[in-house]
DNA sequence: ATGAAAGCGCTAACAT
DNA sequence: ATGTTAGCGCTTTCAT
């Protein structure tokens, strides 16, 4: 009994009274078989329910039909739903994941340097590759696709969100429903996609001809309380505005409320708007006007890049942008 | 070139001049290699790069250092914190995670079958082993740990939320505070989280001398929407209540507005109570009172379990309960 | 302390 | 159409 499940390959062959080879042929699909043959050795792997030794298989073949994403964390429900939507659509393609989280860059590199070049994986995705110190090691020889900021790499396809668009789409709701004075709040501006809504921000309101007033934009950091605080500083500065837009949902909630208890009516006072269109932010009071992104679609899409990268290696790189949908709810009113 | 990265245990061998034995030796940490061997055959490592194939190891092994985890979803935030709570651990021990959603029992046998027969994974975890038809796929000889529910399996342990417990803390916390008119949203029944809660709450109101009014009490699908529907049909039905225990945050959070839309101040009429602590929930208005399990924690202790069950094949099973904390914010109030 | 030989379970190349 | 012979890169005997 050599391994665990015992049966092997040979034990097949010596049941059917083949040999191995013409085993190794019936299960992988091989023409070159006599259905007589075939036949028998089928009836023998059925009778030891034989099954083949993925790890022997891959071993042999040079490949582990592995892939991995590195997530900051796995319970965002952004990544959680990048990683799903990867998932799904790696394993209509016969490959396996495995998801690792790396809070830091220090944790990233130990993954990398484990996962990668141990060759335990085919294929690499990288969900924010350029928060902090972790781009110095990303590794290099590997199919690789970013996920959330675009390439820089020359080798290196990735998919994020059409940051930019996203948030001129969020701006100009609020400018179509009359406000002039908008309040931003930002995420973490080291990252390329709050860059880039901050740049949407600033497009759409040159625009329509507004001025941009640094008093008015706040720097966050993703969380619900920093999207209350920052609320907060902006109310106590005393700048005037009739509406505000969160870089992500979170943080819109969080402005809710510090707007709340400052008194602001929300939609009447000021109108809000956030970004994600995470689960229940249709059952605040009021339901969360936002943008959704289709972050499951961009796991497949994902996957698709990277496992095209691995099974065709001349394909060319891409760097794919998927666009937000305004959802209207009632956090945002026209302007009286 | 044998393979991508090219360089094996041989090249380093050659370089070093001793044999791939003794680099395999070196690499394994072995003891009875001279100092003065072990150096050169390090130093050979570092000038080629060499990094030991992991594929190859394991095939040699018998192992693999991969564990699974089989989730209906990887989205829903309570299976992605048990998950990230498993990975945590599995990486401490040197293992990988792969993360797998079967959202159905077709999908499940799918996955067991490929995942697990085919020797790819040392352990499994499988979050909610009893909901739908999937209890006569789970796998045998296959070291495995469930999440969720009980095992009833001799050989397989599992962690899980003290249900019982956390319902008991619920109903008590609003017997406490006056109520005797409660009525009760469970999740789907045929699941064993559901009905365990079903039992904490008939237990808290009978050690209190109350009736079960079976009016009182009605399904839910754990859904916001479900929420919202079945507290329309209590409330359409007549039967007076004061309070509400849902079982978790998100028909927690649809009860509140069917509440709200037909008149009923939270907590003012009806004190609200959920359970899970979903992110943002104290960002509602009220902010949710509810119980809060450390489905991380979960994670972490199922990952001892599955990791010791596969180091230590003798070891006995255990089914671990986790007790969860009573979080008060503003839905629930003294009864008036 | 080191090396030689064998083998993990399978696939690939080359026979026949 | 089938069998034989070699590996894949590593670990594990068993010698020395």
């Amino acid at each position: 009994m050599p391994n665990r499940s015992g049966v092997t390959i040979r034990d097949v062959a010596a049941r059917a009274g083949v040999s191995h080879q013409t085993v190794s042929r019936v299960i992988n699909g091989s023409e070159q078989v006599a259905p007589e043959t075939r036949a028998r050795v089928e009836a023998a792997i059925a009778e030891l329910d034989y099954r083949p030794n993925a790890i022997a298989r891959f071993m042999a073949k040079g490949h582990s039909r592995t892939l991995a994403c590195i997530s900051p964390n796995l319970t965002d429900y952004t990544f959680a739903s990048i990683i799903e939507g990867a998932e799904t659509e790696a394993r209509q393609h016969g490959y396996f994941l495995i998801s690792a989280s790396a809070p830091d860059d220090t944790a990233f590199s130990i993954l990398i340097e484990e996962l990668i070049q141990s060759r335990r994986t085919d294929g690499l995705f990288v969900i924010n590759p350029y928060a902090d110190g972790r781009r110095q090691f990303l590794p290099q020889g590997v199919p690789t696709v970013f996920i959330g900021s675009q390439s820089r790499l020359p080798a290196v396809s990735s998919v994020t969100l059409d940051d930019r668009g996203a948030a001129c789409m969020a701006v100009q709701h609020l400018l179509k429903l009359g406000h002039r004075r908008i309040a931003h709040i930002t995420g973490v501006l080291e990252e390329e996609c709050s860059q880039e809504r901050q740049a949407g921000y600033e497009a759409s309101l040159a625009a329509s001809g507004i001025d941009v007033r640094p008093e008015l934009v706040i720097e966050g950091d993703w969380s619900a309380t920093s999207g209350y605080q920052t609320t907060r500083q902006l109310i106590d500065s005393g700048v005037e505005f009739t509406a505000l837009f969160a870089q992500n949902d979170r943080m819109a909630v969080g402005a809710i409320r510090a707007l709340r208890e400052a008194g602001r009516a929300v939609p009447e006072d000021v109108s809000v708007i956030g970004l994600d269109d995470m689960p229940l932010t249709s059952y605040f009071d009021p339901p969360l006007t936002t943008l959704r992104q289709d972050m499951f679609g961009m796991g497949r899409e994902a996957a698709r890049l990277l496992i095209r990268a691995i099974e065709q290696p001349g394909s060319p790189r891409q760097n794919l942008h998927i666009s937000a949908d305004l959802v209207i709810r009632r956090s945002t009113n026209q302007l009286v």
